[in-house]
DNA sequence: GACAATGTTACAGT
DNA sequence: CACTGTAACATTGT
């Protein structure tokens, strides 16, 4: 389900509400869903909630004792503060804090927690291996140049490598590839120095898009309210398969590239 | 029943 | 080592 804006939708609504919270519980409906089982958040009991930010699409929490619960939703992964009935199915696992209740709903169980000390949850979690945050200050032109230098290999296995550029999933790499009129199938050898700078605009139109937009909401998605973005009604590819497209008004054709379905447009894309 | 689904990883093969 | 394709994880919906 959710991608870099997905998951910075989560986060920004999980930020006010979390900030200050006193940890109590956790409490595990399915136990290949919380790395390690209960025993470990004893270490929280009773500690406050610092900080809450993402890097790629986890989401982590920072204790005032350094310890740092992480959260990956993977593909059907919710985190849900309301209690709302029709959003709580497949409850995987809950976080009791003193003023609030965090609801870990995940239909195909691929999502996970973890608890671990601030020194090693980089590690452990494998955000040790994600690559350049595409919306900080340091993903310049400069940068992405760098990183495309020296690789070779299908384009759209380029975009989802999270060891490269971290946060961007299906969706996104589509929409990118249509912002740079390249296709997703093409060799990353193969793009121009023009190409490649308007593939780098287009992952951060894309991304700065999906964020504004409270993220896409195509069959999953809902946010920390169980409310659904509006990105979907803006997408130029994704999820648009045997509609014309938008710019040019040829049917978009779909491939498979990097396993994944990929939609792409003929006309527009190159 | 077959197939696909917003993610990631392990593994076999080139 | 780098890259590619496939299966696997588990479940639901078409």
């Amino acid at each position: 389900m959710p991608e870099l804006p997905e998951v910075e939708t989560i986060v920004n609504d999980l930020k006010p509400v979390m900030k200050g919270l006193v940890f109590r519980e956790i409490l595990i409906s399915n136990r290949n869903s919380v790395v390690g089982g209960a025993e470990g958040f004893d270490a929280v009991k009773g500690r406050k909630i610092v900080e809450v930010f993402r890097r790629g699409k986890f989401i982590n929490m920072r204790f005032d004792n350094d310890y740092i619960l992480t959260i990956h939703l993977r593909m059907s992964g919710r985190l849900i503060l309301e209690k709302i009935a029709e959003h709580l199915k497949h409850e995987r696992a809950r976080l009791v804090f003193d003023k609030a209740i965090i609801y870990f709903c995940d239909t195909r169980k691929f999502g996970r927690i973890w608890l671990n000390k601030k020194t090693e949850f980089e590690k452990n979690t494998g955000i040790a291996k994600l690559g350049i945050e595409p919306l900080s200050k340091e993903f310049t032109l400069k940068k992405f140049l760098e990183l495309v230098s020296g690789r070779k290999g299908i384009l759209k296995n380029f975009l989802l490598d999270q060891s490269v550029i971290a946060g961007i999933g299906n969706i996104y790499a589509d929409e990118s590839c249509f912002h740079a009129k390249v296709r997703p199938n093409r060799r990353l050898e193969s793009l121009n120095k023009k190409e490649l700078e308007k593939l780098f605009s287009g992952i951060k139109k894309a991304l700065q898009q999906g964020v504004k937009n409270r993220g896409t909401s195509i069959s999953d998605f809902i946010d920390a309210k169980g409310k659904k973005g509006t990105n979907q009604e803006l997408l130029y590819v994704y999820g648009r398969k045997d509609e014309k497209c938008l710019i040019c008004g040829q049917n978009l054709t779909k491939i498979k590239a990097a396993g994944r379905t990929t939609i792409f447009c003929k006309k527009c894309q190159k």
